[in-house]
DNA sequence: CGCCCTATTGATCCTCCTCAAAGGGGGTGG
DNA sequence: CCACCCCCTTTGAGGAGGATCAATAGGGCG
């Protein structure tokens, strides 16, 4: 199989992004340059914001006005930890992936759910005061790092930004319904089908590779930890999979053969995702390279 | 074991309820008289989200404002379905229970949360344009009804009506990802037992029973689906829980004979339900009758 | 070149599911 | 008041999906 895209068309998206050489793309002068002007760290949320909802000028300024900075993080680190402190800042995602997750107390694993650019690793705590689970980056991550203060003041204050942001995070809290259902009532390939399925509709929609072919920057236990499987049986269905024509891999790389009876397989409707419920267009399938 | 209480004391609380007699406990009359007042409706909205964050009276009469009336659903009804166009109006329990549901296509449903008086029932779809799932009455169940748009206007305008909101409906996404690492990650008898841990303290916060003695009003078949399990597999888990001396069953009432041993052995850590994040006095056992 | 992490494959075990049938318990009609 | 029925609970026996244990292979990196 040929490799996915490398750059990708940046086009009306937050982020441009290159696939399969993810943690190299950027050297880290360019943290130091980004830190210097918040507005433009802010930029992003307000365009991520504006596809949720429209905002008008006073809108956008009072969202750019918020302290904000850019950072980047190693792979494996903790933006967020189970139990914690609230800090005053929260992140959105701008290239790379980060997942949620929590642990039980005999250290097993459960991970949440996978965000890419766009999506903002705490909103879910915007509100609270104690982090319920952890937030971790997937791959080198790079965010916006925002005042959770003054967005809160902001989301509050400015009907339009509330809406926004309320869209997003209602949206978010569809999926991890959806994931009750995957692990609590599903079998193992349709649960590892439907992961891919997801997967390949947010890639897609974040310009990280098309719906028929993507790259997964997870290891086996990793994908297991997600659908609830021991790495073992994950690659056995996954081998099952690819012996039934519905994917085909190549490592890390997955390309969907059969778009429907994937789909049917993993009893997958992207009605969860709310796609819909933006002005972004989610859907149009970019022409990854190769 | 004797009967668990009957009327509970009302208290600072919004709902009286009579624990063993469900369905029963007030006549079809009085629905006609409480469609009447709208705002009468929705100070139960008011004195719950005052519970949430401190409202001034502008604040309240805003809600109080909402087009509003009060409600009776039979069990079994189904308040929201899945893929439906949004009506305009979404619902708050008074009394009864619900909860929420999804089903995979091949029938197999997978129960999705519980909700006791006080919770909003589609505040998950007060910002999205279709419904992911289905919320369904279990017990009968009296809700006020309240215009959403009026009540989205409100929120969005009101910041202290919009903070109680979010810190709402971010608790229950806290509770959602909580599902799934119960369901997902912990062995059928830590399952079950987080599901009857989750329930004492929510039903001992909506007065519903004391953290030690509650009924259930789930057949074991809808116990399975909210755990993933079995209904022949929750009957032995049971029973597996009472031969540890963990709890003590009579029909649906469980009484719990050792909590420190059972939230261990459900592995159970009340962060996730946020329960602090309130100005209402969630965690004092009431003495039910008996 | 050697090490470590991950993927892969085999063999065995066990948790939980499936099928089946026998008890309750409450409600309804005779 | 009894008979019947329906739904739920309980219990048994057998089967299967997935876990566990173990060993080999492959690939990137120092």
């Amino acid at each position: 199989m040929e490799p996915l895209g490398n750059t990708v068309p940046n086009g009306n998206r937050t982020c441009a992004f290159r696939v399969d050489t993810m943690g190299v793309f950027i050297e880290e002068e360019a943290v130091q340059q980004d830190n210097g002007n918040h507005r433009e760290a802010m930029s992003h949320v307000v365009r991520k914001l504006s596809a949720r909802f429209p905002l008008n000028p006073v809108d956008a300024n009072a969202v750019l006005d918020v302290p904000a900075s850019l950072r980047w993080h190693e792979p494996g680190t903790h933006l967020v930890r189970e139990g914690e402190e609230p800090r005053d800042y929260c992140s959105m995602v701008v290239s790379g992936l980060a997942l949620r997750q929590k642990t039980t107390s005999s250290g097993q694993r459960q991970i949440i759910s996978i965000h890419v650019c766009g999506d903002f690793l705490d909103a879910q705590h915007l509100f609270l005061e104690r982090a319920d689970h952890t937030v971790e980056a997937l791959t080198r991550l790079r965010v916006v790092e925002f005042s959770r203060t003054s967005l809160r003041a902001v989301a509050l204050s400015r009907p339009n930004v509330g809406r926004a942001l309320w869209t997003e995070a209602l949206s978010e809290a569809s999926i991890f319904r959806e994931w009750v259902l995957n692990v609590g009532a599903r079998k193992a390939p349709a649960r590892v089908a439907h992961l891919l399925c997801e997967i390949a509709l947010r890639f897609e929609g974040a310009g990280l590779g098309s719906r028929d072919a993507f790259h997964i920057p997870m290891s086996q236990e990793q994908i297991g930890d997600a659908v609830g499987l021991t790495p073992v049986h994950v690659n056995r269905t996954l081998k099952g999979l690819s012996a039934d024509g519905l994917i085909e891999r190549d490592g890390r790389s997955i390309r969907i053969r059969n778009w429907e009876r994937l789909q049917t397989a993993a009893d997958f409707n992207p009605l969860y995702l709310h796609l819909q419920e933006t002005t972004r267009d989610q859907f149009t399938p970019l022409k990854a390279g190769a």
